[in-house]
DNA sequence: GCAAGGTC
């Protein structure tokens, strides 16, 4: 009989899987590593395999890494721009070689190799490590795998029917990745360390580390620094109106919005009061609705758990790794918000109707109120989006895993359930010469938000009903002053869409960069409360530099970020948790762009060079060898310019960390 | 002692 060795990326996906192939019907032998264990069974794969003798096993991640050969390893001797092309080495890791010995031995005994690893770029990569062991034990074996996205039966008895090839070249395109990330991130952390040291004070002992993906993060945070420094309040002037009628409040709010010029406002305010009535111009009526919210994903599994759980963004994902290896909830690292239609979402919201919070909701949803989900657009081909898979009483968890089980539990319910209905009334008035509008929103059906209390319908008033063509003496009409509010500055759910949105670091490592940044002394967290008050026009030393993204406020300024943000008022929002970069965080970003490299080390771009170019080789319109030799000389090129330019960095450093 | 990517 054929004998087979499956391999998959984690332990909990082996144990799946075999518990699948297998019926329920295997022997389990333990290894060397506490982690990992060997699922022995029989199984029919179909032509040409046949029923096949199957061990089946797990690595745990990436079993190799890369360094340089041992005549590098000193800071300063060869200089760090010798490691742009010295000679690297591939290693299985310490940690890993009994896992890579399980495979090997393993291998030795059968004539195929099955490779169950997640079907993303870094799983091809740890598949192509894995054929490598096995290859070391058998040189022969054949080499097959499986492709699958979720864990569901009959999905991987599919997968396991239609066994494909390992795709070369996305695990090339991540060798690349490994080695480009390695000479960049290792040269300039060695360049930056031993040339800014000398500086003394604060960074004296200092470890000043560059990354493709840390310095970006650092750049956001910088660039938002000076957004809200360089902000300049602008005083303006509007027209507000209400009317009562009905016992009801009508608050119409001005065509103009707002003017920056106070004898304007005056005159046409003066001009509002002389036409005594307002007339009705439009009245419309129409139903709406509020989304119910996409299937969960990792990043937005972060933003919300910063936003309402009081977790960081590292925190919600240790926690999430709790629940997920408890065999709580689903993989939590997805880029998923679409469910495979084969997903029995009804049988998972079934095991929610037990519970004394959601439970009449869940049972609500099996009688009949269920909504097949939203589909988002993003589709990993790995993993689904992240969703309770069992049910778990409160009681058998600590405080954070409550909190984050119910979030998902929440979350993945109000996808299931109908979106919110409302009525929303819409009405157009001319006072004078001027137009003003009032909108107005009557919730009829909670639906979903009666589960998802992390959402809400505020802006809902009901107007008095008023009919076209209709005249009326408004009841108060004011003209008002306010001042634009600056931006604020980047909260951790800011930050993590940054991120996102450009494409830095993926969903499992987030969290860490912006951990790194903060270990490294570039960033803090500080209560925004605290911080924003007197950051109104200050410090005129830093007037002329020019913020980046967006610039100062501009006329009418919304005070957002990116505008996307929300209004902040001048005091901030108490109690919220906002990044702000250290004098040395500033220094670095501001050093770099003061050198005006021709590839910016503190912006996204490059890394999303990056990205673009791992895909080229993935559809095989670049080879890794162009892509290492185009980046390197890249680089290379940066940091000959760094070399040449160190001074500008150090006087960046001089000037914000001793303010000479 | 350095990166970023897996996962425990």
């Amino acid at each position: 009989m054929t004998k087979v060795l499956c391999v998959a990326e984690k332990p909990s996906i082996s144990k799946a899987v075999a518990g699948h192939l297998a019926g329920g019907q295997f022997t389990t032998r333990s290894t060397s590593n506490q982690y990992i264990k060997n699922y022995c069974f029989r199984y029919d794969f179909g032509p040409p395999w046949g029923e096949c003798e199957v061990v089946m096993t797990a690595v745990i991640g990436h079993l190799t890494n890369i360094d340089f050969a041992p005549g590098y390893k000193n800071w300063s001797h060869p200089p760090p721009f010798t490691l742009f092309d010295a000679p690297v080495i591939t290693l299985v890791a310490d940690d890993k070689k009994a896992i890579a010995k399980n495979i090997q031995d393993q291998a030795r005994y059968a004539q195929a190799l099955f490779i169950w690893t997640d079907c993303d770029r870094e799983g091809e990569h740890i598949g192509s490590e894995i054929r490598d062991s096995a290859k070391k034990g058998n040189a022969r074996i054949q080499v097959k795998r499986a492709r699958f996205s979720n864990i569901e039966r009959a999905h991987i008895l599919n997968a396991a029917r239609n066994l494909r090839d390992l795709d070369e070249r996305q695990a090339n395109a991540v060798n690349a990745r490994f080695a480009l990330d390695l000479r960049t991130g290792a040269a300039f952390t060695r360049f930056l360390t031993t040339n800014l040291r000398p500086l003394g004070g604060p960074i004296a002992e200092a470890m000043i580390s560059y990354g493709s993906c840390q310095f970006p993060t650092l750049g956001f945070i910088v660039d938002q620094y000076f957004k809200v420094r360089n902000f300049v309040s602008e005083d303006f002037w509007s027209i507000k109106i209400s009317h009562k009628k009905d016992g009801l409040n009508a608050t119409f709010s001005w065509g103009r919005v707002r003017l920056f010029d106070r004898p304007s406002v005056t005159i046409l305010f003066e001009k509002c009061l002389g036409a005594k009535q307002a007339k009705v111009t439009k009245v419309q009526a129409k139903d709406t609705k509020k989304w119910r919210p996409l299937p969960l994903t990792t990043v937005e599994l972060q933003k919300m758990a910063t936003r309402f759980l009081r977790m960081t963004g590292q925190q919600a994902m240790t926690v999430a790794e709790q629940l997920y290896n408890k065999g709580f909830i689903s993989y939590p690292r997805t880029e998923t918000d679409r469910f495979d239609r084969g997903i029995d979402l009804r049988a998972l919201v079934q095991k929610q109707t037990q519970d004394n919070r959601w439970g009449d909701f869940a049972q609500n949803l099996v009688d009949g109120a269920f909504k097949q989900p939203r589909e988002g657009t993003h589709d990993d081909k790995a993993h689904p989006p992240i969703h309770p898979v069992t049910y778990v009483a409160s009681t058998a968890l600590n405080d954070n895993e409550r909190q984050l089980y119910e979030f998902v539990v929440r979350r993945f319910l109000a996808c299931c359930a109908d979106d919110a209905r409302g009525k929303a009334t819409d009405i157009e008035i001319e006072y004078g010469v001027e137009k003003f509008h009032a909108h107005g929103v009557i919730v009829l059906q909670r639906n979903y938000l009666d589960v998802y209390p992390y959402e809400n319908w505020t802006n809902s008033a009901e107007l008095p009903h008023f009919t076209l063509g209709e005249t009326f003496t408004p009841t108060e009409a004011n003209m008002t002053e306010g001042k634009t509010t600056p931006p604020s500055y980047l909260t951790e759910a800011d930050l993590i869409a940054l991120m996102d949105a450009n494409g830095i670091g993926t969903d499992a490592t987030m969290a860490e960069h912006i951990e790194k940044i903060q270990v490294r002394g570039y960033v803090q967290v500080v209560d925004s409360a605290v911080q924003q008050p007197d950051q109104v026009v200050d410090n005129a030393d830093i007037e002329d530099v020019p913020a980046s993204r967006g610039g100062r406020g501009s006329r009418g300024g919304r005070g957002g970020r990116g505008g996307q943000g929300r209004a902040v008022g001048r005091g901030g929002r108490r109690g919220v948790k906002v990044f702000v970069p250290t004098q040395l965080g500033v220094a670095l970003i501001q050093g770099f762009d003061g050198m005006n490299l021709e590839t910016s080390l503190s912006k996204p771009f490059l890394r999303k060079e990056m990205e673009l170019k791992m895909k080229l080789i993935c559809e095989g319109r670049m080879t890794q060898e162009q892509f290492l030799r185009e980046s390197i000389h890249q680089y290379r090129a940066a940091f000959d310019q760094s070399m040449e330019q160190l001074d500008v960095l150090k006087a960046a450093c001089r000037r914000y960390i001793f303010q000479q």
